[in-house]
DNA sequence: ATGGCCAGCATCGCTGGA
């Protein structure tokens, strides 16, 4: 059975929460991992997913942030991981571990501006995921990591370069923490099968962005060189993101062969 | 025409997102 894992970014799962009902019963993946859900655990609709046929793993705060894991299939929940280092009251990564496959979900940090603090902070949680990252490899040679990166890797995943530069998701320090992750061996799953063609997974709800495809692809599903022979097709699904009262993002989508 | 948004908070204006 081929294996379909997706990331979206949901930017309210309370708001969105109908879209994303409609979007697994219609898609059905295997696993969708959640961004942004800004929510408490005991506020997750655990019950509702459950209904259609998923399993949630959840690390909720409120108001910002939050991430959730869910499958078709139940959790062993013993090797679950929720925080990237101690100290981070962010919730911002949920790790768990099915088939013999490491999921790591992520949001990492927006970083608002190269002279914001916020922009350190992405910079720390970056090299504090690099380090992470290294270690599950090596405890877990089939590794997922996928997420809202806030990262746009190359010029081809950028609207307007020229009006980017040194910008946040584009700026060097970035792209080289997101190059250095692959440098431990992964690769960006979606420009494996879709190698130039520039494809956005973000759209600004301001200026007409999504009309204008003014966009950035700053959401990937990056694997481990253990699972790149068995990777079949990647696509972003830009519907949802036509719809009323959308997300900023739209779901980005992996199929493993056998 | 070329751009003026959205969600949460115990709301009526701010923070944060990207």
């Amino acid at each position: 059975m081929p294996f379909k894992i997706a990331t979206w970014n949901v930017n309210s799962l309370r708001v969105r929460l109908p879209h994303v009902i409609a979007w697994l019963e219609k898609e059905q993946p295997d696993v969708l991992a959640l961004q942004e859900i800004k929510m408490e655990a005991v506020h997750f609709p655990y019950q509702e997913l459950l209904d259609i046929g998923y399993h949630s793993v959840v690390c909720g705060q409120k108001t910002y942030n939050g991430v959730a894991i869910l499958t078709k299939q139940t959790i062993d929940t013993t090797d679950v991981i929720d925080y990237l280092y101690p100290e981070d009251n962010q919730r911002r990564l949920v790790a768990i571990t099915l088939n013999n496959t490491r999921i790591v979900n992520v949001y990492i940090p927006n970083g608002a501006h190269p002279s914001d603090e916020k922009y350190q902070y992405k910079l720390k949680w970056l090299a504090q995921l690099h380090a992470f990252l290294r270690a599950q490899l090596q405890q877990y040679p089939q590794t997922i990591v996928l997420g809202d990166f806030n990262i746009a890797p190359t010029d081809n995943d950028v609207y307007d370069p020229s009006a980017w530069v040194g910008q946040v998701l584009v700026s060097e320090p970035e792209r080289s923490a997101f190059n250095d992750i692959l440098q431990l061996g992964f690769k960006d799953s979606f420009r494996l099968v879709v190698p130039e063609e520039k494809v956005y997974s973000w759209w600004d709800y301001r200026a007409a962005g999504f009309r204008r495809n003014l966009g950035m692809r700053i959401d990937h599903i990056v694997i481990s060189d253990a699972l790149v022979p068995r990777c079949d097709t990647s696509y972003i699904d830009k519907a949802p993101r036509a719809l009323e009262k959308p997300s900023d993002h739209t779901p980005v989508v992996l199929v493993l062969s056998d």
